[in-house]
DNA sequence: CTTTTATGTCAGCCATGTTGACGTGATCGG
DNA sequence: CCGATCACGTCAACATGGCTGACATAAAAG
């Protein structure tokens, strides 16, 4: 009897502790996208315009297929987006000299100024939290994160020097 | 020469990691949305049905006015799936006892199921991430989300005997 | 030389957010 | 008790950013 109810309880517990976590990141990432959303409305971009320049920024002289397994959508999609910012001086297209199909992007100096711009308050944000939690937090912060991603994923994230390995067998323009 | 150039390092060490935890976060989103998106495709419904129904079975007789202070949207984008769930019969309207103007929300059976299937692997994909990073881990996971949010949303989770009593106050229909 | 790949583009659809205007019934304050 | 405010609903129009499907071109690969 008082196995079942310990079970019964810790079962509850379980749950509560796990919905709190779901419901951390939803308020989490709402927020994390606030303050961005408002300045690229008063330049007429959106979050994906955000997106685009954020990774663009992060990979750069990045292929258009690497960008859209980054973002997980359609070809049709980013181009919307992508075009508007290339017409619009954010955003570099160089043909590719491995392989002259490609379309390497990168950043101009404009698009530096925005990205810096943008992700600003966003590093503050977590620059704070941070602070606030302690490196030891820190740690277990991204552990959990990790956890949460797909085998595929993570390895994103493996070791930089990993990653950066990756990113250059798949470029090299 | 060698403080400067520890300055300048810690600086760029400081500033990747703080984009490790922003793409972070916009992978882990990303893929915490991704099956119940699947789920709610085949019943026509979307991601911001899932929102509600998730919120409304969180909060048993929530108002409509808590619930859109919650989603952070306005009214009329609310009212068309709210209206939909309601009309399909997955979520109960009753007028409000103490403020008769008021239109308490509440899960119906065939919205506790659907909820139950939505998050089911919304929860197992955190238990997996909170059992492989371990319990310390956990504590720092949450320590950092919370530094995240805002001082008002921070309150939602201050304790949960603090988060009942406001909710109960707020409520009394 | 044929096939595959990387990219782009046109057209149309859908989900979900927005603003603005207006209506109804319930509550509250003077 | 009456006017103001509040909770909620609804109609209309629009923007963003996803999607599918079809088709085109140039480069690489076999």
């Amino acid at each position: 009897m008082a196995d079942i109810k310990a079970g019964v309880n810790q079962l509850f517990l379980r749950e509560e502790e796990l919905r709190t976590g779901m419901e951390l990141l939803f308020y989490a990432y709402r927020e994390f996208t606030a303050e961005p959303d408002e300045i690229l409305a008063k330049l007429g971009f959106g979050r994906a315009h955000h997106r685009v320049i954020y990774f663009v920024g992060r990979h750069p002289r990045i292929t258009v297929s690497d960008l859209l397994a980054i973002l997980r959508i359609t070809k049709q999609s980013l181009s919307r987006v992508l075009g508007e910012l290339v017409r619009q001086g954010y955003i570099n297209q160089t043909t590719g000299v491995r392989d002259r199909r490609q379309r390497l992007l990168e950043l101009t100096d404009k698009g530096v100024d925005l990205e810096r711009e943008l992700s600003e308050t966003q590093r503050q944000r977590i620059a704070r939290a941070y602070r606030m939690a302690g490196a030891e937090a820190v740690e277990g912060f991204r552990k959990v994160m990790l956890g949460m991603l797909d085998e595929e994923d993570r390895t994103r994230f493996a070791t930089p020097a990993a990653a950066a390995r990756l990113a250059a067998v798949k470029r090299s323009g």
